[in-house]
DNA sequence: AATATATACCTTGACAGGCGAGGTATATTA
DNA sequence: TAATATACCTCGCCTGTCAAGGTATATATT
């Protein structure tokens, strides 16, 4: 089994955000380690990870600038802002309460 | 705080469908439940619960009838099928796993 | 008598995030 | 030489949510 767009919905951003508070990284390796560390259940597609990178470099929670490979492919790193940690901590909150009443619910 | 609509989407019809798991129901009284239960931090909009309804009768997880009140307005009734049962096993089941993959993730 | 509120249903169209499908470029392995 | 892995990107579709609007009945208030 997988995970459906809809649940995921919402989630992309503050696990984005979680990966960049442990340490600057990039795309590719954000994804990987998700995919490796849900056994595959989990997987962000690349058009959906790459558009929630815009979305918050533009909302300033993020800022980005190239790594200085000098062979392979050039990566562009992210790292966290501290308006980003903030929105962090409320989107952990938000999950943390919206678990709560789901569970209640569902 | 109240949930978003991106945390919201895709449990819709999970909590609708466990609703009627209890007993047949209606889309006002179902909608007013939620919000108690909540304390109003949860709330189905209309058009949201109205179009998940379409949703599910057409996927064959629920039937409606029209009640028989003879006083107020009309109340049209849900009730849940089968394959909506299972289906809810299903999605809970999903939404089980999603909340661990979740946790160890944000 | 007129107005407001509660109950109860419904539709339309806009919006936004996920993603399929396509693309580019470099380095390594078969 | 071809395939695979790494690494980035864009375009346009799809789908669920919801604001805004509507209809109708019954009761409470002014």
């Amino acid at each position: 089994m997988s995970i459906t767009s809809d649940i995921l919905r919402g989630h992309t951003e503050t696990i984005i955000l979680k990966q960049l508070l442990i340490s600057d990284s990039y795309g590719y390796q954000i994804n990987k380690y998700i995919q490796e560390k849900t056994d595959n259940q989990f997987e962000l597609k690349e058009a959906t990870l790459y558009s929630a990178f815009r979305r918050l470099e533009t909302a300033g929670y993020i800022v980005s600038y190239w790594g200085d490979e000098t062979t392979g492919a050039r990566r562009r790193y992210y790292s966290i802002t501290t308006t980003g940690k903030k929105y962090y901590e409320e989107s952990k909150k938000e999950w943390e309460e919206a678990k709560g009443l789901l569970d209640s619910l569902i």
